[in-house]
DNA sequence: ATAGAATCGGAGAGCTCTCTCCGCTTGGCG
DNA sequence: CGCCAAGCGGAGAGAGCTCTCCGATTCTAT
């Protein structure tokens, strides 16, 4: 229970300014660190005390939960939009590539999607089945219509997502990336 | 360096039936919680002081090596053994699946691969080369008999491997492993 | 049984990390 | 301009980790 935007009044001007740097600051570090960049080292390299973040963000989880929600919301998003799209393979296909390409190009969002309920996701937050969800929503019917095998199941296509955001971001890595995604994505195929 | 098997004398009877109980706890304490576990647990699970420990093995990554690396190098001889097999695809892929079937069952390997030169293999060694040269291998004679793509290079499938094993030990997790490697295999073969 | 070498146990040094506390500084209103 | 609440900085508490050190204990050759 920090002064999060829930605060009554309005940030001092320079405050709001300050918050918005660490955000800026934070996002980069946890794209190219990952979840395992420690508060202090943040501070740091936003010019701070780590006093003042704390101000800002009462916990490391709140801090980082505001760099990286938003982003896993767009994936739900992105999939519930795709849900009526006239071809179900290629609605399925493009979204998974999508949230691949997206995803693997941050390292936090990576050990986000990794570690699942274990650490990334807030136990009591219903983010990670509303993505599951959504997923299996677009993996129902590209199965019905039958661009993906029938024998998996949502929970098997999480996971070769996040195996696959493991593979790609390796490939990334040694700048061969890119092509990951399409390999497993032909093994989600009927033969 | 440590007192290993190098040693001129021979270890007492109670140190070398200690040193083999360590070994044992060890290896199953990796195998559930990956390379992760702190050296004072392992000692305690042991049920030895942790100064003990540090007798038999001086660091906290020689202890791990001396449990991990033969099951490495054990993956480089099937790889090396399958090197000539008539069927050079069922070769490839045999090989894949045994080290993703092996490996996801153990946490500590899978981190070692996973992490790559960052963490699990030592900088010196030529092990995680050897690995990735033997895998080279059996890709090229699958590729040269049509089995698997041909734009895939070693590394690409070792990335491949990476990632497999990442949702194979979440797959397994939740009592559903065990065709995580048959998907990403399929995704290798050509269209 | 006994000496003495080999081995053991665990307190604690030294490090890093998260998070708190409170004296000092500064923006913005009257 | 001057006041004071809002905001800042960073020392340090407390926890956890790796690894060291040395007095206490146990094995084994005689």
């Amino acid at each position: 229970m920090g002064d999060d935007h829930t605060s009554a009044r309005p940030l001092r001007a320079d405050a709001r300014r300050n918050r918005e740097q660490v955000l800026r600051i934070a996002q980069e570090a946890l794209a190219s660190d990952g979840l395992t960049i420690s508060f202090d080292e943040i501070a740091r390299r936003a010019g701070f005390g780590v006093g003042t973040v704390y101000r800002h963000f009462p916990t490391k989880e709140a801090l980082f939960e505001a760099v990286l929600l938003g982003r896993i919301e767009r994936f739900v998003a992105d999939a519930r939009a795709k849900a009526t799209a006239e071809d179900a393979g290629e609605a399925f296909f493009g979204w998974f590539a999508g949230v691949v390409e997206q995803a693997s190009a941050n390292q936090a969002l990576c050990d986000m999607l990794d570690s699942g309920s274990g650490m990334g996701f807030r136990p009591g937050s219903t983010l990670e089945a509303d993505f599951v969800q959504a997923l299996g929503r677009l993996l129902a019917r590209a199965q019905r219509a039958g661009s993906v095998r029938r024998d998996l199941s949502q929970q098997d296509v999480y996971d070769l997502l996040r195996g696959c955001l493991t593979a790609e971001r390796r490939a990334r890595a040694r700048g061969a990336g890119g092509r990951m995604a399409q390999v497993i994505c032909d093994g989600m195929r009927p033969r």
